[in-house]
DNA sequence: CAGCAGGGGGCGC
DNA sequence: CGCCCCCTGCTGG
Protein backbone atom coordinates (compact mmCIF):
# COMPACT_ATOMS: atom_id res chain seq x y z
CA UNK A 1 0.00 0.00 0.00
CA UNK A 2 1.60 3.25 -0.79
CA UNK A 3 0.58 6.58 -0.78
CA UNK A 4 2.06 9.09 -3.62
CA UNK A 5 0.42 12.33 -2.70
CA UNK A 6 -2.57 11.51 -1.33
CA UNK A 7 -3.66 8.87 -3.71
CA UNK A 8 -3.50 5.16 -1.94
CA UNK A 9 -3.07 2.72 -3.93
CA UNK A 10 -4.17 -0.74 -2.37
CA UNK A 11 -2.68 -4.00 -3.75
CA UNK A 12 -3.93 -7.26 -2.79
CA UNK A 13 -1.04 -9.29 -1.70
CA UNK A 14 -0.80 -12.65 -3.47
CA UNK A 15 -3.80 -11.34 -5.24
CA UNK A 16 -2.65 -13.97 -8.23
CA UNK A 17 -2.53 -17.22 -6.09
CA UNK A 18 -5.82 -15.92 -4.56
CA UNK A 19 -7.19 -15.79 -7.57
CA UNK A 20 -5.90 -18.97 -8.48
CA UNK A 21 -7.06 -20.54 -6.31
CA UNK A 22 -10.02 -19.17 -6.05
CA UNK A 23 -10.62 -20.54 -9.80
CA UNK A 24 -9.40 -24.02 -8.60
CA UNK A 25 -12.44 -23.91 -5.84
CA UNK A 26 -14.74 -22.82 -8.11
CA UNK A 27 -14.39 -25.70 -10.18
CA UNK A 28 -14.48 -28.01 -7.08
CA UNK A 29 -17.65 -26.34 -6.71
CA UNK A 30 -18.85 -26.40 -10.17
CA UNK A 31 -19.47 -23.15 -10.02
CA UNK A 32 -20.23 -20.91 -13.19
CA UNK A 33 -18.53 -24.16 -15.11
CA UNK A 34 -19.84 -23.48 -18.60
CA UNK A 35 -18.21 -26.50 -20.32
CA UNK A 36 -18.13 -30.62 -19.66
CA UNK A 37 -14.93 -32.43 -20.61
CA UNK A 38 -15.94 -36.07 -20.88
CA UNK A 39 -13.69 -38.71 -21.17
CA UNK A 40 -13.94 -42.02 -20.22
CA UNK A 41 -16.96 -42.05 -19.00
CA UNK A 42 -16.43 -39.37 -16.55
CA UNK A 43 -17.37 -35.59 -16.40
CA UNK A 44 -15.50 -32.82 -15.73
CA UNK A 45 -17.65 -29.55 -15.20
CA UNK A 46 -14.80 -26.81 -15.94
CA UNK A 47 -14.75 -23.22 -17.04
CA UNK A 48 -14.26 -22.27 -20.74
CA UNK A 49 -12.41 -19.37 -19.72
CA UNK A 50 -9.54 -21.69 -17.90
CA UNK A 51 -9.23 -24.03 -20.51
CA UNK A 52 -9.32 -21.18 -23.26
CA UNK A 53 -6.46 -19.56 -21.08
CA UNK A 54 -4.40 -22.63 -21.34
CA UNK A 55 -5.12 -24.22 -24.80
CA UNK A 56 -5.34 -22.41 -27.72
CA UNK A 57 -7.28 -25.47 -28.82
CA UNK A 58 -9.64 -24.94 -26.29
CA UNK A 59 -9.87 -21.40 -27.25
CA UNK A 60 -10.34 -22.26 -30.86
CA UNK A 61 -12.60 -24.97 -30.26
CA UNK A 62 -15.46 -22.65 -27.95
CA UNK A 63 -14.50 -20.25 -30.24
CA UNK A 64 -16.19 -21.99 -32.98
CA UNK A 65 -18.68 -23.51 -30.23
CA UNK A 66 -21.69 -21.41 -30.16
CA UNK A 67 -23.29 -23.90 -27.26
CA UNK A 68 -23.41 -22.13 -24.05
CA UNK A 69 -22.25 -25.47 -22.20
CA UNK A 70 -20.78 -27.83 -24.36
CA UNK A 71 -19.57 -31.38 -23.87
CA UNK A 72 -16.92 -31.92 -24.83
CA UNK A 73 -15.80 -35.61 -25.37
CA UNK A 74 -12.53 -35.90 -25.03
CA UNK A 75 -11.98 -39.80 -27.19
CA UNK A 76 -8.87 -40.42 -26.63
CA UNK A 77 -7.60 -38.77 -23.45
CA UNK A 78 -7.01 -41.07 -20.48
CA UNK A 79 -9.54 -39.47 -17.42
CA UNK A 80 -6.69 -39.87 -15.18
CA UNK A 81 -4.42 -37.78 -17.78
CA UNK A 82 -7.39 -35.69 -18.09
CA UNK A 83 -7.74 -34.71 -13.97
CA UNK A 84 -3.68 -34.49 -13.96
CA UNK A 85 -4.27 -31.71 -16.64
CA UNK A 86 -7.10 -30.25 -15.09
CA UNK A 87 -5.00 -29.98 -12.25
CA UNK A 88 -2.18 -28.37 -14.04
CA UNK A 89 -4.22 -25.67 -15.59
CA UNK A 90 -5.91 -24.56 -12.46
CA UNK A 91 -3.71 -25.24 -10.06
CA UNK A 92 -0.38 -24.73 -12.29
CA UNK A 93 1.32 -27.34 -10.97
CA UNK A 94 0.18 -31.23 -11.44
CA UNK A 95 1.84 -34.78 -9.25
CA UNK A 96 2.36 -37.17 -12.10
CA UNK A 97 4.06 -40.57 -11.89
CA UNK A 98 7.19 -40.78 -13.61
CA UNK A 99 5.82 -44.04 -15.90
CA UNK A 100 3.14 -41.97 -16.41
CA UNK A 101 4.34 -38.73 -17.95
CA UNK A 102 4.89 -39.98 -21.34
CA UNK A 103 1.70 -40.36 -21.52
CA UNK A 104 0.46 -37.01 -19.59
CA UNK A 105 2.67 -34.81 -22.38
CA UNK A 106 0.97 -36.65 -25.32
CA UNK A 107 -2.34 -36.18 -24.29
CA UNK A 108 -1.24 -32.09 -22.90
CA UNK A 109 0.42 -32.21 -26.64
CA UNK A 110 -3.08 -33.43 -28.05
CA UNK A 111 -4.83 -30.81 -26.11
CA UNK A 112 -2.19 -27.82 -26.59
CA UNK A 113 -1.79 -27.30 -23.26
CA UNK A 114 0.18 -24.46 -22.59
CA UNK A 115 3.54 -24.72 -20.90
CA UNK A 116 3.52 -28.87 -20.79
CA UNK A 117 2.88 -28.80 -24.66
CA UNK A 118 2.96 -25.57 -26.31
CA UNK A 119 5.99 -22.85 -25.58
CA UNK A 120 3.71 -20.15 -24.00
CA UNK A 121 6.57 -17.81 -23.96
CA UNK A 122 10.71 -18.46 -24.02
CA UNK A 123 10.47 -21.52 -21.49
CA UNK A 124 14.28 -21.75 -21.49
CA UNK A 125 14.62 -19.13 -17.98
CA UNK A 126 11.88 -21.51 -16.42
CA UNK A 127 13.15 -24.19 -17.32
CA UNK A 128 16.89 -23.53 -16.82
CA UNK A 129 16.17 -22.94 -13.24
CA UNK A 130 14.60 -26.62 -12.90
CA UNK A 131 17.19 -27.22 -9.65
CA UNK A 132 15.89 -23.68 -8.62
CA UNK A 133 12.06 -25.23 -7.70
CA UNK A 134 10.79 -21.79 -8.40
CA UNK A 135 7.80 -23.52 -6.86
CA UNK A 136 9.04 -23.47 -3.34
CA UNK A 137 9.95 -20.08 -3.71
CA UNK A 138 8.05 -17.35 -2.21
CA UNK A 139 7.56 -15.87 -5.37
CA UNK A 140 3.74 -16.11 -4.15
CA UNK A 141 3.61 -17.82 -7.85
CA UNK A 142 3.40 -14.44 -9.21
CA UNK A 143 2.85 -15.64 -12.60
CA UNK A 144 0.69 -18.14 -13.46
CA UNK A 145 2.54 -18.85 -16.23
CA UNK A 146 2.50 -22.87 -17.06
CA UNK A 147 5.53 -24.30 -15.88
CA UNK A 148 6.71 -27.51 -17.03
CA UNK A 149 7.59 -28.94 -14.32
CA UNK A 150 9.98 -32.20 -14.69
CA UNK A 151 8.39 -33.72 -11.35
CA UNK A 152 9.72 -36.54 -12.38
CA UNK A 153 13.41 -35.62 -11.22
CA UNK A 154 12.03 -35.88 -7.42
CA UNK A 155 9.45 -38.85 -8.73
CA UNK A 156 12.68 -41.26 -9.12
CA UNK A 157 13.69 -40.92 -5.79
CA UNK A 158 10.73 -42.29 -4.43
CA UNK A 159 9.28 -45.56 -5.54
CA UNK A 160 6.08 -45.20 -7.55
CA UNK A 161 2.64 -46.60 -7.65
CA UNK A 162 -0.20 -46.30 -5.32
CA UNK A 163 1.44 -46.86 -1.88
CA UNK A 164 4.31 -45.05 -1.61
CA UNK A 165 5.84 -45.12 0.95
CA UNK A 166 7.17 -41.78 3.27
CA UNK A 167 9.64 -39.68 1.29
CA UNK A 168 12.61 -40.70 2.55
CA UNK A 169 14.78 -37.78 1.02
CA UNK A 170 17.06 -35.72 3.65
CA UNK A 171 15.13 -32.43 5.12
CA UNK A 172 17.57 -31.08 2.64
CA UNK A 173 15.99 -32.14 -0.12
CA UNK A 174 13.70 -29.54 -2.25
CA UNK A 175 10.99 -31.42 -2.39
CA UNK A 176 9.38 -30.88 0.52
CA UNK A 177 7.18 -28.70 -0.96
CA UNK A 178 5.32 -31.26 -2.87
CA UNK A 179 4.66 -34.73 -2.38
CA UNK A 180 3.97 -36.12 0.60
CA UNK A 181 2.13 -39.01 0.26
CA UNK A 182 0.08 -38.67 3.85
CA UNK A 183 -0.22 -42.23 5.37
CA UNK A 184 -3.73 -40.68 5.92
CA UNK A 185 -4.16 -40.21 2.29
CA UNK A 186 -3.71 -43.92 1.21
CA UNK A 187 -6.70 -44.33 2.66
CA UNK A 188 -8.32 -41.53 0.30
CA UNK A 189 -6.81 -42.91 -2.70
CA UNK A 190 -8.16 -46.22 -2.18
CA UNK A 191 -11.20 -44.08 -3.35
CA UNK A 192 -10.00 -42.71 -6.00
CA UNK A 193 -11.54 -45.35 -8.37
CA UNK A 194 -15.03 -44.66 -7.20
CA UNK A 195 -14.92 -41.59 -8.08
CA UNK A 196 -17.73 -42.33 -10.46
CA UNK A 197 -20.46 -42.83 -8.85
CA UNK A 198 -20.49 -38.79 -8.69
CA UNK A 199 -20.64 -37.76 -11.97
CA UNK A 200 -23.68 -39.73 -12.81
CA UNK A 201 -25.26 -36.09 -11.89
CA UNK A 202 -24.08 -35.03 -15.18
CA UNK A 203 -24.33 -37.85 -17.43
CA UNK A 204 -28.27 -37.18 -18.44
CA UNK A 205 -27.50 -33.50 -17.97
CA UNK A 206 -29.26 -31.78 -20.75
CA UNK A 207 -26.96 -29.82 -21.72
CA UNK A 208 -26.14 -28.92 -25.46
CA UNK A 209 -25.42 -31.31 -27.77
CA UNK A 210 -21.66 -33.12 -27.27
CA UNK A 211 -18.82 -32.21 -29.12
CA UNK A 212 -17.32 -34.58 -30.49
CA UNK A 213 -13.52 -34.23 -29.78
CA UNK A 214 -11.01 -36.50 -31.27
CA UNK A 215 -7.59 -35.77 -31.23
CA UNK A 216 -5.79 -36.36 -34.42
CA UNK A 217 -2.79 -38.33 -33.60
CA UNK A 218 -4.17 -40.19 -30.46
CA UNK A 219 -3.56 -43.80 -30.02
CA UNK A 220 -2.24 -43.89 -26.49
CA UNK A 221 -4.20 -46.89 -25.01
CA UNK A 222 -1.38 -48.00 -22.29
CA UNK A 223 -2.63 -49.14 -19.09
CA UNK A 224 -4.53 -47.03 -17.33
CA UNK A 225 -3.08 -46.17 -13.97
CA UNK A 226 -5.22 -43.76 -12.71
CA UNK A 227 -2.27 -40.78 -11.63
CA UNK A 228 -2.20 -40.59 -8.33
CA UNK A 229 -3.58 -37.69 -6.92
CA UNK A 230 -2.94 -38.48 -3.44
CA UNK A 231 0.50 -36.92 -4.17
CA UNK A 232 -0.51 -33.85 -2.72
CA UNK A 233 1.48 -32.00 -0.36
CA UNK A 234 0.05 -30.70 3.03
CA UNK A 235 0.56 -26.98 3.49
CA UNK A 236 1.13 -26.01 6.91
CA UNK A 237 -0.25 -22.47 7.86
CA UNK A 238 2.94 -20.86 8.67
CA UNK A 239 3.60 -18.03 11.24
CA UNK A 240 5.51 -15.45 9.03
CA UNK A 241 6.98 -13.74 11.29
CA UNK A 242 8.85 -16.19 12.96
CA UNK A 243 10.61 -16.88 9.41
CA UNK A 244 14.16 -16.76 10.22
CA UNK A 245 14.27 -14.49 7.11
CA UNK A 246 16.06 -17.36 5.16
CA UNK A 247 13.81 -18.46 2.61
CA UNK A 248 10.71 -19.49 2.78
CA UNK A 249 10.46 -22.81 4.02
CA UNK A 250 9.63 -23.06 7.16
CA UNK A 251 7.04 -24.61 6.00
CA UNK A 252 7.01 -27.96 6.81
CA UNK A 253 6.19 -31.23 5.19
CA UNK A 254 5.14 -33.76 7.65
CA UNK A 255 5.28 -36.35 5.13
CA UNK A 256 5.03 -40.08 6.17
CA UNK A 257 5.56 -39.61 9.42
CA UNK A 258 2.38 -40.36 10.19
CA UNK A 259 2.74 -44.08 10.13
CA UNK A 260 4.40 -44.35 13.28
CA UNK A 261 8.17 -44.82 14.61
CA UNK A 262 10.00 -42.80 12.75
CA UNK A 263 10.37 -40.68 15.37
CA UNK A 264 12.33 -38.19 13.19
CA UNK A 265 13.42 -36.29 16.86
CA UNK A 266 14.95 -32.98 15.79
CA UNK A 267 15.38 -31.21 12.53
CA UNK A 268 11.59 -31.10 11.79
CA UNK A 269 10.84 -30.03 15.37
CA UNK A 270 13.19 -27.11 14.63
CA UNK A 271 10.95 -25.65 12.84
CA UNK A 272 8.41 -24.12 15.28
CA UNK A 273 5.16 -24.84 14.15
CA UNK A 274 2.38 -22.15 13.72
CA UNK A 275 0.48 -21.03 16.24
CA UNK A 276 -2.26 -19.07 15.42
CA UNK A 277 -1.64 -16.55 12.59
CA UNK A 278 -3.29 -13.43 13.60
CA UNK A 279 -6.55 -15.13 13.14
CA UNK A 280 -8.50 -12.39 14.82
CA UNK A 281 -8.50 -10.50 11.76
CA UNK A 282 -8.48 -12.06 8.48
CA UNK A 283 -8.27 -9.67 5.67
CA UNK A 284 -11.08 -8.02 4.25
CA UNK A 285 -10.43 -8.35 1.13
CA UNK A 286 -10.48 -11.81 1.01
CA UNK A 287 -13.71 -12.45 3.25
CA UNK A 288 -15.55 -10.11 0.88
CA UNK A 289 -14.05 -12.55 -1.93
CA UNK A 290 -14.82 -15.33 -0.28
CA UNK A 291 -18.59 -14.19 0.34
CA UNK A 292 -18.90 -12.92 -3.35
CA UNK A 293 -17.24 -15.87 -4.97
CA UNK A 294 -17.48 -19.43 -3.08
CA UNK A 295 -20.94 -18.01 -0.92
CA UNK A 296 -20.97 -18.98 2.40
CA UNK A 297 -20.10 -22.44 1.84
CA UNK A 298 -17.29 -22.22 -0.71
CA UNK A 299 -14.11 -21.60 0.14
CA UNK A 300 -12.76 -24.67 1.45
CA UNK A 301 -9.21 -24.39 2.85
CA UNK A 302 -8.83 -21.16 2.51
CA UNK A 303 -5.48 -20.36 4.26
CA UNK A 304 -4.67 -16.58 3.32
CA UNK A 305 -3.96 -13.94 4.95
CA UNK A 306 -1.97 -11.74 2.93
CA UNK A 307 0.21 -10.95 5.26
CA UNK A 308 1.30 -14.53 5.12
CA UNK A 309 3.13 -13.58 1.68
CA UNK A 310 5.72 -15.75 1.83
CA UNK A 311 5.02 -18.18 4.46
CA UNK A 312 3.22 -20.04 2.34
CA UNK A 313 2.74 -20.44 -1.78
CA UNK A 314 -0.64 -21.11 -2.38
CA UNK A 315 -2.18 -24.39 -2.08
CA UNK A 316 -1.04 -25.66 -5.30
CA UNK A 317 -0.87 -29.44 -4.26
CA UNK A 318 -3.97 -28.54 -2.17
CA UNK A 319 -6.17 -30.54 -4.28
CA UNK A 320 -9.28 -32.10 -2.98
CA UNK A 321 -10.10 -32.50 -6.42
CA UNK A 322 -8.12 -34.97 -6.21
CA UNK A 323 -8.75 -36.41 -2.93
CA UNK A 324 -12.64 -36.02 -3.29
CA UNK A 325 -14.97 -37.59 -4.81
CA UNK A 326 -15.85 -35.77 -8.18
CA UNK A 327 -18.44 -33.30 -6.88
CA UNK A 328 -21.16 -35.39 -5.28
CA UNK A 329 -23.93 -34.21 -6.22
CA UNK A 330 -25.60 -32.90 -3.22
CA UNK A 331 -22.92 -30.47 -1.38
CA UNK A 332 -24.67 -30.68 1.95
CA UNK A 333 -26.78 -27.63 3.66
CA UNK A 334 -25.80 -24.57 3.08
CA UNK A 335 -23.66 -23.30 5.80
CA UNK A 336 -22.63 -26.81 7.19
CA UNK A 337 -20.49 -28.55 5.29
CA UNK A 338 -17.78 -30.12 7.19
CA UNK A 339 -15.43 -29.60 4.46
CA UNK A 340 -12.54 -27.88 5.50
CA UNK A 341 -8.59 -28.62 5.25
CA UNK A 342 -6.85 -30.92 7.57
CA UNK A 343 -3.40 -29.97 8.04
CA UNK A 344 -1.71 -33.18 9.52
CA UNK A 345 0.76 -31.83 11.85
CA UNK A 346 2.43 -34.95 12.56
CA UNK A 347 5.55 -35.12 14.77
CA UNK A 348 5.71 -38.53 15.99
CA UNK A 349 5.37 -37.25 19.53
CA UNK A 350 2.86 -37.91 21.45
CA UNK A 351 0.80 -35.49 23.09
CA UNK A 352 2.39 -33.39 25.18
CA UNK A 353 0.43 -31.50 27.43
CA UNK A 354 -2.80 -30.53 28.66
CA UNK A 355 -2.75 -27.06 28.90
CA UNK A 356 -3.69 -23.61 26.86
CA UNK A 357 -0.67 -22.55 26.18
CA UNK A 358 0.76 -25.89 24.10
CA UNK A 359 0.49 -24.29 20.95
CA UNK A 360 2.91 -21.06 22.65
CA UNK A 361 4.83 -23.61 24.59
CA UNK A 362 5.24 -26.77 22.52
CA UNK A 363 5.24 -27.15 18.98
CA UNK A 364 5.98 -30.72 19.13
CA UNK A 365 2.65 -31.83 18.97
CA UNK A 366 0.12 -34.12 17.21
CA UNK A 367 -2.84 -33.32 16.36
CA UNK A 368 -5.08 -31.43 13.18
CA UNK A 369 -5.65 -28.61 12.33
CA UNK A 370 -9.35 -27.65 10.58
CA UNK A 371 -9.07 -24.73 8.51
CA UNK A 372 -11.71 -22.18 8.34
CA UNK A 373 -12.82 -21.65 4.86
CA UNK A 374 -13.26 -18.58 5.58
CA UNK A 375 -10.73 -16.71 7.92
CA UNK A 376 -7.12 -18.19 8.91
CA UNK A 377 -8.55 -19.72 12.11
CA UNK A 378 -7.63 -23.52 12.93
CA UNK A 379 -9.89 -25.35 15.09
CA UNK A 380 -8.49 -28.16 16.71
CA UNK A 381 -11.71 -30.08 16.58
CA UNK A 382 -14.25 -30.35 13.65
CA UNK A 383 -16.85 -29.30 16.05
CA UNK A 384 -14.37 -26.54 17.49
CA UNK A 385 -14.44 -25.60 13.12
CA UNK A 386 -18.52 -26.50 12.77
CA UNK A 387 -18.84 -23.86 15.87
CA UNK A 388 -16.62 -21.47 14.46
CA UNK A 389 -18.46 -21.26 11.40
CA UNK A 390 -21.42 -20.19 12.52
CA UNK A 391 -19.43 -17.10 13.19
CA UNK A 392 -18.95 -16.62 9.60
CA UNK A 393 -22.72 -17.90 8.61
CA UNK A 394 -24.52 -16.28 11.48
CA UNK A 395 -26.10 -19.25 11.72
CA UNK A 396 -28.21 -19.34 15.31
CA UNK A 397 -29.78 -22.75 15.74
CA UNK A 398 -29.98 -22.20 19.32
CA UNK A 399 -33.20 -20.41 20.09
CA UNK A 400 -34.04 -18.77 23.12
CA UNK A 401 -37.94 -19.77 23.83
CA UNK A 402 -38.56 -16.76 26.14
CA UNK A 403 -37.16 -14.29 24.03
CA UNK A 404 -35.77 -13.77 20.53
CA UNK A 405 -32.78 -14.41 21.71
CA UNK A 406 -31.04 -16.74 19.49
CA UNK A 407 -27.03 -18.30 20.09
CA UNK A 408 -24.54 -19.93 17.75
CA UNK A 409 -23.80 -21.82 20.42
CA UNK A 410 -25.36 -24.06 23.03
CA UNK A 411 -23.98 -23.37 25.83
CA UNK A 412 -23.85 -19.77 25.48
CA UNK A 413 -28.20 -20.39 24.94
CA UNK A 414 -27.09 -22.10 28.16
CA UNK A 415 -25.78 -18.68 29.71
CA UNK A 416 -28.47 -16.74 28.45
CA UNK A 417 -31.68 -18.74 29.70
CA UNK A 418 -30.33 -18.22 33.38
CA UNK A 419 -31.15 -14.97 32.89
CA UNK A 420 -34.97 -15.89 32.26
CA UNK A 421 -34.87 -18.77 34.62
CA UNK A 422 -33.38 -16.66 37.32
CA UNK A 423 -30.63 -18.73 38.06
CA UNK A 424 -27.93 -16.05 39.48
CA UNK A 425 -25.63 -15.77 36.50
CA UNK A 426 -22.00 -15.95 36.55
C1' DC B 1 -23.57 -8.35 33.44
C1' DA B 2 -24.82 -10.22 28.95
C1' DG B 3 -23.12 -11.88 24.90
C1' DC B 4 -19.67 -13.94 22.12
C1' DA B 5 -16.14 -17.08 20.99
C1' DG B 6 -12.11 -20.33 21.63
C1' DG B 7 -10.23 -24.19 24.19
C1' DG B 8 -10.51 -28.40 26.64
C1' DG B 9 -12.35 -32.45 29.22
C1' DG B 10 -15.48 -36.27 29.29
C1' DC B 11 -18.03 -39.62 27.16
C1' DG B 12 -20.10 -42.45 23.70
C1' DC B 13 -19.70 -44.58 19.23
C1' DC C 1 -12.55 -39.53 16.81
C1' DG C 2 -16.36 -36.54 17.19
C1' DC C 3 -19.88 -34.47 19.92
C1' DC C 4 -21.49 -32.30 24.02
C1' DC C 5 -20.85 -29.58 27.74
C1' DC C 6 -18.43 -26.39 30.35
C1' DC C 7 -14.74 -23.06 31.49
C1' DT C 8 -12.66 -19.04 30.45
C1' DG C 9 -11.36 -14.59 28.43
C1' DC C 10 -12.75 -10.61 26.01
C1' DT C 11 -15.87 -6.84 24.73
C1' DG C 12 -19.46 -3.59 25.09
C1' DG C 13 -23.40 -1.53 27.33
Amino acid sequence: MMASDGMLSLSWNNHKATFCHILSTLREKERYTDVTLACEGKFYPVHKLVLSTCSEYFEKMFEHTPCKHPVVVLKDIKCADMEALLSYMYDGVVSVLQQDLARLIKAAELLQIKGLAVPDEPPLKELSKKNAYPWSSRDDRSSPHPKRRRREDMMTSTSQGSSLPPPESPPSSPQHHQESNQSWDHSKSHSQDQREDGVDQRVGDPVEPAVEFSSPKQEASHNQEPVDESLVKEEVIEGSEDNQGEGMDSRIEYGGMGGGDSNTGGEEQGSKFPHQLDTKHPQPLHEAVVEALAGPSGMQGWLGTGELGGGFSMLEGYSEDGNQEVHPASTGPHGTQQSHQMVEMSTCHQRLDGGRSREEEQPLITRKLHQCAYCSFSAYTPSGLKEHKRTHTGEKPFACPYCSYKSNKKFNLKLHLRIHTGVAAK
